[in-house]
DNA sequence: AGTTAGCACTCTCTCGGGACGAGTGCTAAG
DNA sequence: CTTAGCACTCGTCCCGAGAGAGTGCTAACT
C-alpha cells in the first residue's frame, strides 16, 4: 500500500523516534538517515503519511511521531529482527536454564531476566498446572476441623493448601484418603482428573466431607483462584520511560499494574493470539493502558502452552529488541520446563 | 527542658506541618491554635526553638518545619494516643482475624490492611518459625538426584524447598526417612530441632546424603535464606505524599524499597527496640531512608516476638495515627496467631 | 511530474523582570 | 515580658520577548 520510499520515511521516523522520544522532524530525518532526497520531499511523504493515519503531530510546527497505526506497520512490515548477543544468550541460560528448581521459581526467574534486559516491566502468567504430572497428594490435619493439602507435581510444582472440613477428621481418616488418592492418580496427567477418576474412594473412607474437599480442590480449587497468578517485575523501569515523567501518569499506570486481574484479562487476550503477539496502545483492551504496548509469548511444557510471558512499556517501545528477547526468554523457559520435567 | 509554652508551640506547629505539609508561620499558627499570644511571641518561641534545633526553616522569609529533633520531642512527649474507631476496628477484625488460614497469608493480610488503612507503605517482617510446632515432613521425589521437602508447622504454615542429593534414592528410602523423622519431631518446637534430636536416624536409613540434606533443611535451611522474607504493600501510596511529586525522589525510594535485605537490616533494627519502635528521618540506618520514618511494632506467638509489623512514610507521618494503627494491628495479629494455633 | 530551495509563519520553550504575598527579625512602646 | 509596626527577604506567579525547530506553500529546477 506505502510504496518504497514512504516505507523508508516511516520507517526511520520510528526507529529515531524510539530512540529520542522527541517528536521527529523532516531535516533530522535527512540528515541522520541517508534517504537520498532533500527535507522538502521528505515532508511531503510526511504530510501524506499523516493523512493516511500513520504519523500525528502533538501540534503544528512540531515534528511528527508514529500512530499506533504507524507502530502496527512497523512491527508488522518493517523491523528488522533482533537476536539476542552471545552475552545475552548466556545470561538467560545462566539465571533461567541454570536454576533448575521449582517450575514457578524458575518462571518466575525469567520474569525478572527479562525486565532486567529490556528495562520494561515484565508481566507473566503463571504456569497453569494442566500439563503437569501429579505426583503426591499429602493430608495433615492442624486441628480437628481444618486439614492442609499439599499436592506435589511434576516438574517441581508444589502447591499447598488449607481446606476445612465441615466435620472432625483424624489423622488416619487422612492418612487413608491421601494413601488412596495416591494410588489411583500417580502419575496422571493433572489436568486428566476428573472426578469418574476417583470413583469409590468416597465410600472406602468413612468421611464423605473430605472427600469432597479434596475433590474439589483436585479438579478445580488449585487453578488459583485469587485472579490466576500473574507475576509483575521491574516495574520500577516504567518510572525512567520519559513518557511517565509526569507523577499523576506513572502513578495511575502503576496502580493499574497492581490489580492482578486486569493483566490477567491483558494476558489472556496476547495467549489467544498464540506464538508471539504484540499489542499496540488502542489494541490494548485495557483502557488504561492505551498508551502502553505489551509484546507476549507463550512458553509451554510438552506441547501445551501453560502460560504467557512479556513485557509492557511505553507505545513507544523497542519493538525490535522486545520481540526478539521475549521471544528468546519464552523458547528457553519451555525448553528448561522440558528438561526439568524429563528428570535432568 | 522546654517550658510549657514551647511545648505548646511545637506541638501545634508540628501537627500543622503534618497535616498541611506547608511551612508554618507564626500568624497562622496564632489563627488556628489558640495559644493565647500574638504572633510575635510566637515568632520569638519559634527562634528560640530553632536555635535549639528543633525547627528549621527551608529559607528565609517561609514558615519552619520541624527537624528531625523536634519530630522525636513530639513523638515521646507531645502527641496524644490514637485509638481506633470501632470502625476501624471491626475492619482489622473483618480482615485479619477472620481471613484463619496459613501463617503467612494472615500476616500477609495485615500487611495489607495497615498499608490501606494508613495510607503509607507497610513493611512486614515475616514470621519467624522459631515458634512453630512440627507437624509433619514429606519428601517426594521428584526424578533420582532432587527431592521436594514438605514441612507442615502449626500454626497453618507450610513450607517447600526441592534438594538435591548426590545419589540416587528411592521412593522408600524417602518414605523410611520422613517416617522415622516424622516420629521423632511431631509436636517439637521448631526453634528446637536440633541435630541430636534426630541421632541415630541417619544410620537407620541407608542414604546419608539424603538425611545429611534434610537434616540442614530442618535445623538451619528453612528460615528462607533469601534475606528474610519482607511483605511490603502500598509502596504507591508514597506517590501521594507532596514529599514524593518528585519523580528522581519517588524513583530512588521506590528502588530502594525493592531491595529486601536493605528493609530488613531496618527491620531488625526495629525489633531490637521491643514493643513499638519509631525511626525518625536520620536515624534510619539506611542512608537512602533518611526522609523517611518508620514505626513498627513486634507480634508474637505464644511468648515469642515471631516478627515485625510496620509502615514507612514521610518523616512528616502523623506520627500520632501511625502508632496507634500498628500497635493495634500487631496485637490483633498476635491474638489471632494465637486463636490459630490453639485450633479454633 | 517529481524534487528542491526559499521563505513566511506557527508554536513551544526558556529566561529575565516585575508584582505579589507570606513570613521574618528588629525596634520601640505598652 | 509582650506586642504592634515596619522594613526587608525570598520564593512564586505571571508576563513578554526572543530563540529555535519545524512546517506548508510557492516557485524554480531537472
Amino acid at each position: 500500500m506505502l510504496d518504497e520510499r514512504k516505507r523508508r520515511v516511516l520507517h526511520a521516523l520510528t526507529e529515531d523516534y524510539i530512540q529520542t522520544a522527541e517528536p521527529v522532524g523532516s531535516r533530522n530525518l535527512a540528515r541522520k538517515y541517508n534517504l537520498g532526497v532533500s527535507p522538502a520531499t521528505i515532508r511531503n511523504e510526511m504530510a501524506d503519511l499523516e493523512d493516511e493515519g500513520y504519523l500525528h503531530q502533538p501540534h503544528t510546527s512540531a515534528g511528527r511521531i508514529p500512530s499506533d497505526k504507524g507502530y502496527r506497520y512497523y512491527v508488522d512490515e518493517l523491523m528488522a529482527r533482533w537476536e539476542p548477543s552471545p552475552a545475552e544468550r548466556s545470561a538467560v541460560y545462566r539465571e533461567v536454564l541454570a536454576v533448575r528448581r521449582a517450575m514457578e521459581e524458575m518462571v518466575h526467574e525469567a520474569a525478572r531476566l527479562l525486565a532486567r534486559a529490556t528495562q520494561y516491566a515484565s508481566v507473566v502468567a503463571a504456569p497453569s498446572l494442566e500439563a503437569s504430572i501429579f505426583r503426591r497428594l499429602d493430608l495433615v490435619p492442624l486441628d480437628d476441623l481444618r486439614v492442609v493439602a499439599v499436592v506435589v507435581a511434576d516438574p517441581g510444582f508444589v502447591q499447598h493448601r488449607i481446606v476445612e472440613v465441615g466435620r472432625p477428621v483424624s489423622q488416619a481418616q487422612c492418612d487413608q484418603m491421601a494413601a488412596r488418592l495416591n494410588r489411583r492418580l500417580f502419575g496422571v496427567r493433572y489436568g486428566d482428573i476428573r472426578r469418574d477418576l476417583l470413583a469409590g474412594i468416597k465410600e472406602e473412607v468413612g468421611h464423605p466431607e473430605l472427600y469432597d474437599a479434596v475433590a474439589d480442590l483436585l479438579t478445580t480449587g488449585l487453578s488459583d483462584r485469587k485472579s490466576d497468578k500473574v507475576y509483575l517485575e521491574g516495574t520500577l523501569n516504567i518510572l525512567n520511560q520519559p513518557e511517565f515523567r509526569d507523577i499523576e501518569r506513572a502513578r495511575s499506570l502503576l496502580a493499574l499494574l497492581e490489580a492482578r486481574d486486569i493483566l490477567n484479562e491483558v494476558l489472556s487476550v496476547a495467549a489467544r493470539g498464540g506464538g508471539t503477539t504484540v499489542i499496540i496502545g488502542h489494541e490494548n483492551p485495557v483502557a488504561g493502558l492505551r498508551e502502553c504496548s505489551v509484546v507476549s509469548s507463550a512458553y509451554r511444557l510438552g506441547d501445551e502452552v501453560i502460560g504467557v510471558i512479556g513485557v509492557l512499556g511505553p507505545t513507544r517501545m523497542d519493538y525490535s529488541r522486545a520481540v526478539g528477547m521475549v521471544e528468546y526468554v519464552a523458547d528457553q523457559l519451555t525448553e528448561a520446563l522440558d528438561a526439568l520435567m524429563r528428570g535432568h
